[in-house]
RNA sequence: GGUGCUAUCGUCUAGCGGUUAGGACAAAAGAUUCUCAAUCUUUAAACCGGGGUUCGAUUCCCCGUAGCACUACCA
């Protein structure tokens, strides 16, 4: 019988989640769902020195709204259960690296007993030091007997500092000249000697405790995590983490590797950062953050308008590709499809322009009512009251505007003379479509559209099929507004080019040459508004 | 400097020895429309270089080059 399939994600609370972050935890999500396993939440706050305040607060809801579950750790919850709750949950905790200290003792005792690991009290001065003296300096076998470390002095020298209270490290003693074997699931068998592996550092006793390394692998151990699912920049430790699952006899239930792909800059070279967010105009962060310790505020993908959905799926796709063309996927679809052997290789850059294009997809999706429920606070924000203004014309509106915005927000730059009577006519707009002839047009306008009357003013009608043509053998009937009726056969009456009168007419109402239909528009401001900014063009312009 | 990973249109990628090298974003053009957008159609756009292996390499191997990562008592 195989393992029931567990994985984590382990990040450390040193600021706001990064973007490339939260793909790795996407990835292990998807992984996990797909085989029926269990995602967990680790932080890995083992550097006390780092430690941002609210961020792993923010790591757990940045979780919650992209909806990646977390079944087992800290700030479990899952969408079927409602649960909101943040709560830790699991047989494997403490789930923070800093309230296991007790456990890392043991285990870095049993490295010590074993003779696999040893007592070193060289300071950092001295190291420092020593690659001055010494070029491409490494603490390791061909070295370590030159330090100043339990390997060196005698028993009771050591036992002594210590009781001293001589600040000291716990190093791994790596053995020369062995070629390490890792498998990852992305990039096959990566081989590297453990020469080139330093006898890193397992545990500080300045603050009591572990490193990154150490940390890991027993946590992972105890956990039983069964894969690895992290960024590449852990690639070349991977052979270390190896080295300590064999030093600690683990090797058979070591768990598999898979080292994702970087996230690289939009432009230039090198991982992308949180300056680039800042200096390219879009997020890299899931949500806005302020961070305590440095004042600063990070931009996020909620607060700029992006649907969760539509995040998941651009992150899932940078880096990951199934074999055809599709390119929407729910989450659901991409727990069905994901794989790990279809993740790619080399790093990605971040290419922010096609998530524009995912939010747009997924915001054509949303029925009107729901992003109308979105819009009436910008709208509020505006000024416009939503008390004064029926909800199914919003929605109304909403549906006529959501195929050519990318955002809600952006949304009311291109609707608002719905709300609001044009203060301003656009200049090239004007220049273009305001014609010698356009007051008198927009004066006889007026005329023909007063002699409508209010209830003929929404009416729609069926004009029927026109004589058949060779082009048109067919013809069909065509809905049309009572109102079009009457004014195409007024410009055609009067012999006067359709476009130069419409745009005209365009210009009246919104203050420019765009927007939908002119009939819709008509239609929601009513003969009396129209009118009014017809008159009111004819004094300004 | 050392070690490792990687290499297809501008970008994300498909391709797993024989293809007109496919799709999407972005770009350009056209159709449509009263305008703008959307939509549809079309165009332009790539196998890093050199050696092998092979009847045949984008694909497999080696070298070079380039990019990236790591090289802390950070993760």
């Amino acid at each position: 019988m195989t393992k029931k399939v567990r994985v984590r994600f382990a990040p450390s609370p040193t600021g706001a989640l990064h973007i490339g972050g939260v793909r790795t935890a996407l990835y292990n999500y998807l992984f996990a769902r797909q085989h029926g396993g269990d995602m967990l939440l680790r932080i890995e706050d083992t550097d006390s020195t780092r430690f941002v305040p609210g961020a792993e607060e923010y790591i757990i809801e940045s979780l919650r709204w992209l909806g990646i579950e977390i079944d087992e750790g800290i700030g479990a919850w899952s969408k079927a259960k409602g649960n909101n709750v943040q709560e830790t949950r699991g047989e494997h905790g403490p789930y923070r690296q800093s309230e296991r200290r007790e456990i890392y003792h043991k285990y870095v005792r049993q490295l010590l007993d074993d003779g696999k690991a040893y007592i070193a009290f060289d300071t950092p001065e001295q190291l420092e030091q020593k690659r001055q003296e010494i070029k491409n300096f490494q603490y390791d076998a061909s070295t370590r007997l030159l330090m100043c470390n339990s390997l060196t002095l005698s028993q009771d020298e050591v036992n002594a500092r210590i009781s001293n209270g001589e600040q000291y490290v716990v190093r791994f003693k790596v053995e020369p000249d062995i070629d390490v074997h890792v498998h990852d699931l992305i990039r096959g068998e990566v081989v590297i000697n453990s020469n080139i592996i330093d006898d890193k550092v397992l545990y500080k006793s300045a603050d009591d405790l572990p490193t990154y390394h150490l940390a890991n692998i027993v946590d992972d151990h105890l956990m039983e995590i069964t894969h690895v699912i992290r960024g590449e920049e852990w690639l070349p430790s991977a052979p270390l983490h190896v080295l300590l699952y064999e030093a600690f006899g683990w090797a058979d239930s070591m768990p598999e590797f898979a080292h994702l792909p970087l996230l690289l800059k939009p432009d230039g070279n090198g991982k992308l950062s949180k300056r680039d967010g800042d200096r390219l105009g879009f997020p890299v962060f899931p949500l806005e953050f302020h961070n305590e310790k440095d004042g600063t505020v990070s931009s996020g993908y909620r607060e700029s308008g992006y649907y969760p959905e539509a995040v998941i799926n651009f992150l899932a796709l940078l880096g990951w590709h199934a074999t055809g063309d599709k390119e929407i996927y729910s989450m659901d679809e991409l727990i069905q499809e994901f794989s790990l052997d279809r993740v790619s290789k080399s790093g990605a850059k971040f290419d922010f322009e096609k998530g524009k294009w995912f939010n747009h997809q997924y915001l054509m999706q949303k029925p009107d009512a729901e992003l109308a429920r979105e819009f009436i606070p910008v709208l509020e924000k505006h000024g416009i009251s939503s008390s004064a203004l029926p909800q199914a014309t919003v929605e109304h509106i909403v549906g006529l505007m959501k195929e050519r915005v990318n955002f809600v927000s952006e949304l009311w730059e291109q609707c608002s003379f719905f709300f609001e009577a044009p203060t301003e006519y656009d200049e090239k707009s004007l220049k273009k479509r305001w014609k010698e002839d356009s007051p008198r047009h927009i004066g006889e306008l007026i005329q023909v559209l007063e002699g409508i009357s209010d209830d003929d003013w929404c009416r729609r009608i069926t004009l029927p099929a026109a004589e058949a043509t060779d082009q048109n053998p067919v013809p069909q009937p065509t809905e049309t507004w009572y109102i079009d009726n009457v004014v195409m056969s007024w410009i055609a009456e009067k012999g006067y080019g359709v476009g130069l009168v419409m745009n005209a007419f365009r210009i009246c109402l919104v203050g420019a040459a765009r927007g939908p239909h002119i009939w819709e528009i008509t239609d929601v401001l009513g003969k009396q508004e129209t009118l009014r900014r017809m008159q009111t063009a004819l004094a300004k312009i």
